[in-house]
RNA sequence: UUAGGUAGCCAGAUGGUUACAUCUUGUGCGUAAUUGUAUGAGAUGAGGAAAGUCCGAGCUUCAUAGAACAGGGUGCUGGAUAACUUCCAGUGAAGGCGACUUUAAGGAAAGUGCAACAGAAAUAAACAACCUAAAAUUUUUAGGUUAAAGGUGGAAAGGCGAGGUAAGUGCUCACCGAUAUGUUGGUGACAACAUAUGCUCUGUAAACCCCACCCGAAGUAAGAUUAAAAAGAACCGUUACAAAGUUGUUCGCUAGGUUCUUUAAAAACAUCGCUUGAACUGAUUGGCAACAAUUAGUUUAGAUAGAUUACCAUCUAAAACAGAACUCGGCUUAUAGACUACACUAACAAA
RNA sequence: GCGGGUGUAGCUCAAUGGUAGAGCCCUAGCCUUCCAAGCUAGUUGCGAGGGUCCGAUUCCCUUCACCCGCU
């Protein structure tokens, strides 16, 4: 798991970033985007209710989580939510990383990273 | 040996690195102090069903928590339990070669309803059968007796056999069944035995209903605390009419009630409720058992976007169903694989 | 977490416990020079599993899927 001050915790928050957010898909996963005025970033995580059953939702959040926690250093500061599509049931560690990258290639933030 | 029956247990293990939650604690920063913040150490950290929400309780609130009706639930007997649509032990019935299993099992003679099609007839009696007489010539008419066989149907008037009869019929008899009475046994459901009655009176109550017993409602997102709040607006009532009040209707009850806006750092994104509980484990005693009593020990998750991870190695053929959200007692459903016990059962083989 | 509701033909719906129907759709034929419209005929079934009953879409129990409300 994430730290307490990297968690997204508040609902308003969440439609928050869902309404003004940039969105960018992939096959499993949506990413919505937005600016902070704080130091650090918040990232959520949701499933929906629609996949698989509660152990797997949670075990896609749990994913996704070390996923990120991996590569917070990467993060540019944002505030992020990720969705879990159906079909993300099976994957591994490695697939969702790689998905997050993609993601993060495709919204353009990791480009600048990279060059700073 | 094979196929079963019953009862029960486990729910991958070990090691390494790593993340998170709660609690305890050390150090640094900061503060008048608490709170805070950063970083270390230690301990603990999800099931047999946590699930479904099908029942029953605790706890909290609702007017003082009341009455009647409606409505709902349960339904063999005895016991267990805080309580129960639960459990245990029995009775009856059904199933199985058997070990054993299943069982919403009161009342149809209180009343109402329904029973399609078929069949003469469906809850009451004649398609017909037999006999007698007359006509007439293989049929009709009149009278009488009876309920056997036939076919229909889920169900057909106790069953089967013998005697008897014009043909038949509990008309008579034996056996079985039924009903009533009595005796004995059992706490009881009921069972056994004896005697009597030739014994019309279907099924359905998981159709309405009757009888007996039980049930106020909502649900921790209940609710409480921090506060001493202040100001304003609208509606209803203050004439017990009317309105509002935690299911429906009536009675009874409550005198103020409901809603909205603004101000203050915050009236929630805070704190409590929240985990010591009809708790768990072991032993002894009582009981066939469910369970109860006594005694010794243990303290065992408590989050609020919501904690048990990720990766690797070894064992393994492969790891099922599945994630606490106030707490307990049950029921139901899902479930890979491994294991244990039995004076258990059947078949086959050998001695 | 708590509460409520619905499952019938490809779609929208109906039904007294007696063996399921209407409209649109689809198929074939008729009509028309051809198409459309019209006429005739036909296909496709009660979410799943048990029970009560002679017999269940209907009654009872369990379960699955979907939808809605509180928050």
């Amino acid at each position: 798991m994430l730290d307490k001050k990297n968690r997204l915790k508040k609902k308003k928050e969440f439609n928050y970033i869902y309404k003004k957010g940039n969105a960018f898909f992939c096959k499993f996963f949506t990413m919505y985007v937005v600016k902070t005025k704080y130091p650090f970033s918040q990232i959520g995580f949701t499933v929906s209710n629609k996949v698989g059953n509660s152990v797997t939702r949670h075990r896609i959040k749990r994913l996704m989580s070390e996923a990120i926690r991996q590569n917070l250093n990467l993060l540019p500061v944002n505030n992020y939510v990720f969705v879990a599509r159906a079909g993300s049931e099976e994957l591994g560690l490695n697939e969702v990383t790689n998905n997050f990258l993609y993601l993060l290639k495709k919204s353009g933030l990791l480009k600048l990273n990279n060059e700073n």
